[in-house]
RNA sequence: GCCCGGGUGGCGAAACGGCAGACGCAAGGGACUUAAAAUCCCUUGGGAAGUAAUUCCCGUGAGGGUUCGAAUCCCUCCCCGGGCACCA
């Protein structure tokens, strides 16, 4: 790397970007006073996994987007507090780990030190004071302290329950972790049901503030779609069908208007109920299908054929409308796991139960009747009942209350609400993760690890491997797992599992800014300063998982008086995905993109300005190679301009497009459109470089170089120098705009006749209407449109157009 | 099937209901150069008329609608990307 960037004439960007980061590490200019900053915002990227294959385009494309915007809030003179940490533990690494037969504890260090250089290069205004790595035990001590809370106030609990089993990974899987029935990590390993016990985080019991909060913060859209849409609220009613035995069954719908349908009843295989109900004659069919359904894997279960299975228990349950008797089925196309696991079948109006009648010919009574005639299965809203007893003639919609209150005054029902979230998994037999804080004695039974012993270290073992046991690697490790009771001193033994990955990330923006503590997981006064986190940028993929999460654990600890906020994230802005040639990147597909490639050929901030310009930030786009130059072009002229300005001067024209461009540029970073923020500095360079024989003045430059320094940081710390200034850039503050200034002296108004345009006056601004439709139909080209028809109406848009109707 | 996005030149894309295609790439022409690269200048949605300045017509996935005026709003449909899905 030459060292003469400071003499050179040409835009040197290695030297420029090195001297620079040199400097800001010198001068630590990235680090903020978070004790004694008076305006503090916190600026939240994603930390990323450290992966061996090094920092991916998609990783820069999400810093980059939110250094931007963080060294813009600096510049508009905040506090502005940007950290950066490392998901280290868990089953990315872990897998990667096996495949190349290293430990983790060896390869995980080596790669975040290449992550760090990485993001280094980037030129990221990253506070590398308060790093943090998910598995360094000063973290997951708090980690694990995190769990011992929601244990002590009962959200976690462990629980058999059929649970997703990954035969690759060789661990149990989050519902959010599987896709269509295959393993997220493993997308050829379908996912298996096991019977297992677990830790769950009972999430479901936040899912309506989860749902409700979602209204009041300032989310991306399809953020908040994506999680209204996971945690599937549902409204109804809870139906009592009484049956022969002690108990009856009760069902969930979200139809309680069609109940005089109901001609049949069926029940998930696992109901506890079919025990009880099947007819000794029936006992052989229903055991045959129940281990059918039991044996059969979740792929096969849920996105299987969907033809219809089921048998007959040989007991009835009683229609709580009509009183009738109607059979009790089983079949598994109801699920144990949604709503009570029991439906009462409406074939009539419900395209399942349906096709299960017709395969199985039980009987279909249609309760609603449409105006025209239509097909059955009916299952619109826009019709009355029929053959509802009293309610014959009332609309669907009034029915759904009508009936719910009427069965509800006989017990017989009540309005029911039901989510599709499901409690988080958070236990995972595996290795490369926290162990769970948690004893077994079999005398006080479980025991959670006093605060005070925590860490619970995870043991360094040479063999981690996964096996089919379904226990952790750790139930290996007798040295370690055996240990006295905490509670009466008897031999016990550790829970053997370790935690989510995602129970790392859930917490880290709350440990950041307090990282130098180690007697507590985040200081009272520094939270209350500094979070919840002022704006996060993301990708979507963590919609469900990592944000529902975060959401959920902030909830939990609010309420147990840690913190006295709910809501971690006030502002979120999910990126978009940066693709290439149309196509999602991928080894296979052998069009990933290297962005340390692209960086050594053309500078960090070209890269940088390239990626923001591809298309609107919260869209992504495709990446392609060339279009590349026109960046570094323009940073070219910027740097001619900066090498020979001087003076004062320049046109009004000059002056005024600056302020325009001032107001453009701000409310575009704010909006994070940097791509018509950088379109926007370009016109302006145009407009100079056009507008003016000689060099332009320092004033009309001198505001370019702030505006452009979120973008291109080093680029502009290195102009800001050359214009004779000491201190860094980033010591500046943003342009202040001028209203008046930006006001143009003329105006082009647009004339249409008929809507279409036929001519173009010039007006000073504020012209009244009166005149401008005078001028205008003067006008000789719209003249000649006009003829001596009458001038039936006109329309005026100040200072921008006529429109005369003839 | 349901819920989000999106569909505009050769390409990436702009456009508070008001001049469609800003900005950039690529391409073509020119200047500089022995030459090339770099740089600088000009042209560039399609079609037609004119020596010309210029003018006219068509054009934002398809078809309807609202409006003085629609890429933008409404309805129906097609295609692409993402999410959910036997969820009662």
């Amino acid at each position: 790397m030459t060292d003469t960037s400071s003499q050179a004439a040409v835009y040197d960007p290695a030297a420029v970007e090195d001297k620079w980061q040199r400097r800001w590490e010198e001068a630590r200019t990235n680090s903020v006073d978070l004790q004694r900053a008076a305006r503090p915002f916190y600026n939240l990227m994603m930390y990323p996994y450290p992966s061996a294959e090094g920092l991916h385009v998609g990783n820069v494309f999400a810093f980059v987007g939110s250094d931007i915007y963080g060294r813009y809030r600096r510049l508009c003179g905040y506090d502005v507090f940007e950290p950066i940490g490392f998901d280290a533990f868990g089953i990315h690494s872990e897998n990667y780990a096996l495949k190349v037969n290293t430990h983790p504890a060896e390869l995980i260090p080596r790669n975040i030190a290449r992550f760090r250089q990485q993001l280094r290069r980037v030129g990221l205004m990253v506070n590398w004071d308060h790093e943090l790595s998910t598995t360094d035990p000063a973290y997951y001590k708090w980690t694990q302290w995190v769990f011992l809370q929601l244990y002590r106030s009962g959200m976690a609990v462990k629980k058999a329950a059929p649970v997703n089993w990954c035969p690759e990974c060789k661990t149990v899987l989050a519902n959010e972790q599987v896709i269509d029935g295959f393993c997220e990590r493993h997308p050829e390993t379908a996912v298996s049901q096991r019977f297992l016990e677990q830790w769950f985080f009972t999430i479901t019991k936040y899912a309506q503030r989860l749902l409700d909060n979602l209204e009041r913060i300032d989310w991306s859209d399809s953020t908040r779609m994506l999680q209204i849409n996971w945690i599937g609220r549902s409204e109804g009613a809870e139906l009592v069908f009484a049956t022969p035995v002690a108990e009856p069954i009760r069902v969930f719908t979200t139809r309680p208007d069609t109940v005089f349908g109901a001609t049949y009843v069926v029940l998930a295989p696992e109901h506890p109920l079919v025990e009880t109900l099947t007819a000794a004659e029936q006992r052989g069919e229903v055991n045959a299908y129940r281990r059918t359904v039991a044996e059969m894997d979740i792929v096969a279960r849920r996105i299987g054929s969907k033809d219809k299975t089921g048998v007959f228990t040989g007991a009835y349950a009683r229609n709580p409308a009509t009183g009738e008797s109607v059979p009790i089925w089983i079949a598994d196309y109801v699920l144990m796991e949604y709503g009570t696991g029991a439906i009462m079948a409406v074939p009539a109006h419900d395209e399942r139960d349906f096709e299960f009648a017709t395969a199985f010919d039980l009987p279909i009574v249609p309760v609603i009747e449409p105006d025209d005639s239509q097909e059955l299965p009916y299952t619109g809203w826009d019709a009355k009942l029929v053959r509802s007893g009293q309610f014959d003639g009332t609309s669907c919609r009034a029915a759904v209350g009508a009936i719910t209150q009427w069965l509800e005054g006989q017990s017989l029902g009540r309005g029911e609400v039901r989510y599709r979230l499901h409690d988080w998994c958070i236990s995972r037999q595996r290795y490369w993760g926290p162990p769970i804080p948690i004893i077994y004695c079999d005398a006080c039974g479980t025991v959670p690890v006093p605060e005070k012993d925590l860490p619970v270290l995870l043991p360094a073992v040479d063999d981690f491997r996964p096996d089919e046991t379904g226990v952790s690697p750790l139930a290996r490790v007798e040295e370690w797992y055996r240990v006295p009771c905490p509670q009466c001193g008897a031999d016990a033994r550790r829970e053997t599992d370790v935690s989510d990955t995602f129970l790392d990330s859930g917490w880290y923006f709350l440990r950041y800014p307090s990282n130098d503590f180690d007697d507590r997981p985040f200081d009272a006064e520094l939270t209350k300063k500094w979070l919840p986190v002022d704006t996060y940028i993301g990708g979507n993929e963590h919609a469900v998982l990592h944000l529902m999460y975060s959401r959920f654990l902030t909830m939990a600890l609010h309420d147990l008086g840690h913190l006295d906020f709910e809501e971690p994230f006030t502002r979120f802005r999910a990126h978009g995905t940066i693709v290439k040639d149309g196509a999602k990147m991928s080894k296979s597909r052998g069009n990933v993109v290297i962005p340390d490639q692209h960086i050594a050929k053309w500078g960090a901030d070209t890269f940088r300005m390239y990626l923001m310009f591809l298309g609107p930030y919260q869209e992504g786009g495709d990446f392609r190679d060339d279009g590349i130059s026109g960046i570094r072009r323009f940073l070219d002229r910027v740097w001619a301009m900066v090498e020979e300005a001087n003076g004062t001067g320049g046109s009004d024209e000059a002056w005024r497009k600056l302020h325009q461009t001032i107001r453009k540029v701000g409310t575009d970073i704010e909006g994070l459109r940097y791509n018509t923020a950088i379109s926007a500095m370009m016109e302006y360079v145009n407009l100079l470089r056009g507008n003016m024989a000689g060099p332009a003045a320092k004033g009309l430059v001198e505001p370019l170089i702030v505006m452009l320094a979120p973008l291109a940081p080093h680029f502009a710390e290195e102009c800001w120098e050359r214009l004779a200034h000491d201190a860094s850039v980033f010591e500046a503050s943003w342009p202040d705009f001028d209203e008046a200034l930006a006001r143009e002296v003329e105006i082009e108004i647009v004339v249409q006749v008929n809507g279409k345009v036929r001519g173009r006056i010039q007006a000073a601004p504020g012209i009244s209407e009166e005149d401008a439709v005078r001028v205008a139909a003067a006008d000789p080209q719209v003249h000649k449109f006009l003829g001596n028809k009458e001038i039936r109406k006109t329309i005026y848009v100040k200072d921008r157009l006529v429109n005369l109707v003839v």
